[in-house]
DNA sequence: CCGTATCCGATCCGATACTG
DNA sequence: CAGTATCGGATCGGATACGG
């Protein structure tokens, strides 16, 4: 992508940021620590790694991420959240997620919740209650 | 736009909801109140009517923006953040912001910044320090 | 295992014209 | 002021093949 130099507000560079149908994915299973090519592939189910690698591109260009090396064979590298930025765009995503949960809820998409493991039963009750309160 | 019925993770329909170039930012312009059409064309540089009714309606059926009629002429619509999902969405987008700014201080873009009134030279000073030391 | 290149349909989005 | 309809270029994203 083509990072452009004549930004004037920065939710235009948000909007740069998020786009594309699998950065906030790709974020979110580097959360808890580096990964390699083969395993984001393995992990996103119904990515290609032509997008895999296009859009890790992009998110080290806005110093989301970051990609580290290693010499000789077998090839390896490893894929990681930047400290401060990226640590900071996972609070974002975080956040995002409970509105997603928050809408499947609403509609009544909890089998998908529960069967991925996302929610436990429970804690799918405690939210519909807290739901229809708030 | 089509609400799918098949979501299986919630982050994708964070993707449905946020993608678009303009979703963030209507968002943003409604954080402090309700806002008529016009006035929200007036204020977003660039949009177009059509975009923003666009985006508007796909903003309402994720459950972020609700949408008031008024009878009687001169026609008046309001348009505002919902209070439990449009606004936690709010708080997503503050800090995506705040990532933006990042990447812009990063890039000498403060110029902007400051002519856009988002931060004050003070403020931009104090960041800069900031993210030089995290 | 990691990365690049190309082709091509799907969609996004801007311009524009028109209605209540 | 609020909203709808259409058209066409730009961009996105999936499939696929190839190279380090």
């Amino acid at each position: 992508m083509k990072i452009r130099d004549d930004y004037t507000c920065p939710l235009e560079i948000v909007h740069d940021i998020i786009k594309g149908k699998w950065k906030t994915i790709i974020l979110y299973q580097l959360k808890d620590g580096p990964k390699g090519l083969a395993e984001l592939e393995r992990e996103i189910a119904g990515i290609t790694q032509k997008m895999l690698l296009e859009q890790l591109k992009e998110l080290i260009e806005f110093g989301l991420v970051e990609k580290k090396s290693f010499e000789g064979y077998p090839l390896r590298v490893e894929y990681s959240i930047t400290p401060r930025r990226g640590r900071k765009m996972i609070e974002a995503i975080t956040i995002m997620q409970k509105v997603g949960v928050d809408y499947m809820l609403e509609k009544g998409m909890t089998d998908a919740l529960i069967s991925k493991g996302i929610l436990s039963e429970d804690e799918v009750c405690k939210l519909v209650k807290e739901a229809s309160n708030g």
